[in-house]
DNA sequence: TACAATATTAAGTAATTGTTAAATGTTGCA
DNA sequence: TGCAACATTTAACAATTACTTAATATTGTA
């Protein structure tokens, strides 16, 4: 599923893009360079980066209009945008949120801030991908966004864990979840509590969901059934 | 509402002062000229130009310093510099953009080049000026031209980073920023500050906006209600 | 039935957020 | 420059809410 990220660095000065690239490559990227705003773009479309490092101030096309450009490209809406500038003041970060940049790093760059930041990015991009934001089951509807339970139209709000237990369960109606798979799920595998932890958690969304919804299999654990 | 741009271009030789004078007058431009720093802010003063281009080397005051005078005149704060230097070295462009220039080219100096980017930056001032920089919830408003907030049409001036951070909250209405979101996008992804930083603003919100509008998902961040 | 698994409570513990006031930074102005 | 006004951040503590546990009751099934 996961291939190698490809990222496009920008920058007019040779040397800087040269550190970049050494950098990220190091860092197991698959890295493509231009060295101004039209040459990003030309091969952005081609590439098609999951990440464009964009340096700010560029002769000809600056980053910020090169920014707003690739932004209208239908195959690079998901693609992300970190400024590099020379300067962290404000004119510049705004210009550059609203132009659609993503981040920001100031230079010089750091090689460790810069991977640290590109990978939680990935993260970000994968996160995302992987996730719904919402459950909508007719009757029932799950909001991540809002972190609101729908009944009927009616409003609900729970608490982080019930919530994220809800979601799981819901997220396949009729599967059964082994406790093992609650537990990793929704607490994190390194987390040690108790075996009625869940089960508390299970009477509060019975509480406030409904009893109906959800059905215990002894010796195994739980399912949500609309 | 568009009047003719006014454009004042700085140089001390005056060949290159009326080679961009010509240039910019056939792009439609209404170009006045100065010859050293004083002059320069002297009449830009009373010619209230949109965009000022700023050789670096100038003797007595050179473009660096007049540029740091400009930007402290009040009525030229939304006056974008844009410096002509002769080489793009790192260190110009760094004091430059320290001044608070807003963009540099480079010497020779190419017509088309310069038309483009003149014209790209008219483009960005009047899309600054039209665009997204006013969120209308209808009771609401929040102006980031001014930097003020309605309530059903009493106005609140609000301090920049309370401003910032409801007009990003309110940017999304039901939608829950993370912690983690509001900081990067308020304060910057580099600047660390403590954890009550943000409570401590959403108190100031809910002081002077409204209790109710500012909802706490305890656990993951805070979410702006109509 | 017996007993292992789950349900139910209430209470304890932990984590997060709210509230202040004071310390620190900034900015504009005399 | 230095002051004054304001903005921002910090720190200490309070309040609130979430989470877990422990004790006991109940349930389902071999």
């Amino acid at each position: 599923m996961s291939k190698i990220p490809k990222i496009l660095v920008v920058d007019d000065d040779p040397d800087i893009v040269e550190i970049l690239r050494y950098n990220l490559s190091l860092g197991g990227y698959d890295v493509k360079s231009a060295f101004n705003g039209k040459e990003a773009i030309k091969k952005a479309k081609i590439f098609l980066p999951e990440i464009i490092l964009l340096d700010v101030m560029m002769p000809e096309m600056d980053g910020i209009e090169a920014c707003s450009l690739i932004k209208e490209i239908p195959s690079l809406v998901n693609t992300r945008i970190i400024f590099l500038s020379a300067r962290s003041e404000d004119y510049t970060q705004l210009s550059a949120f609203d132009a659609g940049a993503d981040d920001y790093i100031s230079k010089p760059v750091k090689p460790k801030i810069l991977l640290k930041k590109i990978e939680s990015i990935f993260k970000r991009i994968n996160k995302k991908n992987e996730e719904i934001n919402v459950i909508d089951l007719g009757e029932i509807k799950i909001d991540r966004n809002s972190y609101l339970v729908y009944i009927k139209n009616q409003e609900i709000a729970l608490p982080r864990k019930e919530f994220e237990l809800f979601y799981l369960l819901a997220s396949k109606p009729g599967k059964v979840f082994t406790r093992d798979e609650i537990m990793g799920k929704v607490w994190g595998s390194e987390v040690v509590v108790g075996d009625r932890t869940i089960d508390v958690h299970i009477r509060k969304l019975r509480e406030k969901i409904g009893d109906l919804y959800f059905k215990t299999v002894k010796g195994i654990g739980y399912k949500f059934n609309q």
